[in-house]
DNA sequence: CACCAGAAGCGAATTCTTTCGCTAAGAGAC
DNA sequence: GTCTCTTAGCGAAAGAATTCGCTTCTGGTG
């Protein structure tokens, strides 16, 4: 016996996922457009990748005009977070703390997102 | 045509290796003990999963004794770091600053994590 | 030494992901 | 209407992850 699929997205999709989250919406072509500018990969592929997507609820088409138009379902934020709480439980034994501080360590952060993050915290240690 | 290898363990190679990580060496049916303590799986699957593993070079093992001796080929931090830094590229575009505040924002860290984080916080816009 | 229980290993099956060639369908140009 | 170019869709192939049945090996016991 195998394994259940994943709720998550996968990385190739999450590829796609990052250029609709930058253009609303865009056709089959535009997506592979965007895509192939990294990645080596073929029309035909990305179509299908849609289309796999499509049945997987990641992504919504709009059949009304002709070139079919496609969304994210999901926003990147919500998204995002999903993947991190996956990262966090799988890896991190589901401690916030402990992830944050290796990120942190792991590479360096701007003087803005650095202040960013000292006020978040300095307001969740308020709130305790 | 499809894909490369991935470096990074899996979700259930994962498994194996927290209880590599806690238990510093292992024979294989104690790991699957701990596995199988969450997981309903097979002993020939934890057997197989180590093979694999091994092959990989996410394990080492110690023939030298009789029931084979495992343990994780790479550090915990190490392994959780590897897997950050994947995801902040994947997901967050190599942004530390974003990954961070939603992590925050997404569980809530205890009293002592925050302070911790703070102080770290505070080290770092120091260095600047 | 023969026997038994547990450990190790192998190969095949299953599912998921990603890939693409080839066919069908649509829209515009003549 | 026919031709042509692009878009959509399908089915099959190949690789990765996961599973386990069955065989083989090993060590200890009587």
């Amino acid at each position: 016996m195998p394994r259940h699929s994943s709720t998550q997205p996968t990385e190739v999709e999450l590829e796609i996922l990052q250029t609709l989250w930058e253009h609303e919406r865009a056709t089959a072509r535009q997506i592979h457009d965007a895509i192939s500018a990294n990645r080596d990969t073929n029309y035909s592929t990305t179509v299908k990748m849609l289309s796999v997507m499509h049945e997987k609820g990641l992504v919504k088409r709009d059949d009304s005009g002709r070139p079919i138009l496609f969304r994210a379902a999901a926003s990147r934020k919500k998204t995002q977070t999903k993947l991190l709480k996956g990262l966090m439980q799988k890896a991190y034994d589901g401690s916030v703390g402990s992830l944050v501080m290796q990120a942190l360590s792991s590479k360096k952060a701007t003087k803005e997102e650095l202040s960013e993050i000292r006020k978040l915290v300095e307001k969740l240690e308020e709130d305790q």
